[in-house]
DNA sequence: TTGCGATTGAGTCTCAATCTCATTGATTGG
DNA sequence: CCAATCAATGAGATTGAGACTCAATCGCAA
């Protein structure tokens, strides 16, 4: 009854078509290794030549994200970000010097969820764990980063 | 030089004239033990006949927050969430059902960032975890629930 | 080629949060 | 007591992320 002699759309994701604004999407959040936001996303895209609104690129994105093809992160100020579906969950940390993001892993994840499964009887259906802090490099230049600490016991917050 | 003499502004707070605002605003966020956000925060100023403006609002919040008074947490949806001070670090369990937010202590976090500062060389500044799920009560009542937990699992999630 | 269902883009809308600017009001020096 | 000062406020405009709307388009099977 379905016979496949689809020309453009020869491969689906999903059931769903692999149109060329999702190809450039998944092409996209794969290239960012990791952590790309919407706004950063339309910004390449419109780089790379190839248009694509803001509004199908949150349609996809929510797409993506139902069929787990991407996890979505809220890291810092409710922004939110991005990245291929990692096989081995694993969680952040961002340096508020130069904003990267790394990702590490630690099985006292699930120790802690088991703790809180137990202690609690709240039964975990995903973790968000984001430590803020000063990654290694920055501290190694250390310049703006005392200043910034200093700044804050201080006075108020420099601007960032 | 500066005597002070100040009839209204009697106390406040690390320099800053504790106001009757202000001071409505700390009132309003001590009682509601934890969690509360700005939207709700101004709805029972407006119930209890004391009017603010939402610009005075979140400054009085930005500046509690410098001030260290408060915490904020960015919980779910990029909604952020205010309460007062804790002595004694502590992080949240959110239910997905009744939207209740726990508290939680464990020492496991202490640990976790302990490791991630020795393996990593990453400092740590500010812890944010948030767990997600379903809390003891909804798991009792188990009927909402449990319809969330097949369709998950079949099929695309359904209208959260 | 026609009709369907899925997908898209442009623009609109919503909502939280911030900014602007004129006004208020407490404090202080004269 | 008055004028100057400066912090704080309120009303309303603005911003920005993200969702929504709707007409137009596209792939595809009949």
């Amino acid at each position: 009854m379905r016979l496949r002699l689809n020309r453009k759309y020869l491969k689906t994701i999903q059931g769903h078509s692999l149109t060329s604004q999702r190809h450039l999407l998944l092409e996209l959040i794969g290239e960012a290794h990791g952590h790309i936001d919407a706004k950063e996303l339309y910004q390449r895209a419109i780089n790379r030549g190839e248009s694509i609104s803001l509004a199908t690129l949150y349609r996809s994105l929510n797409l993506f994200k139902q069929l787990d093809l991407i996890d979505e992160h809220h890291i810092g100020r409710g922004c939110r970000c991005y990245e291929i579906k990692q096989a081995i969950e694993h969680q952040h940390t961002v340096c508020k010097c130069c904003g990267k993001v790394f990702d590490f892993k630690s099985n006292l994840i699930r120790k802690l969820v088991d703790e809180v499964q137990r202690e609690q009887g709240f039964d975990v259906s995903s973790v968000t764990l984001c430590l803020e802090g000063c990654c290694e490099q920055c501290r190694k230049k250390a310049i703006p980063v005392k200043k910034l600490i200093e700044n804050k016991e201080g006075n108020n917050h420099a601007n960032l």
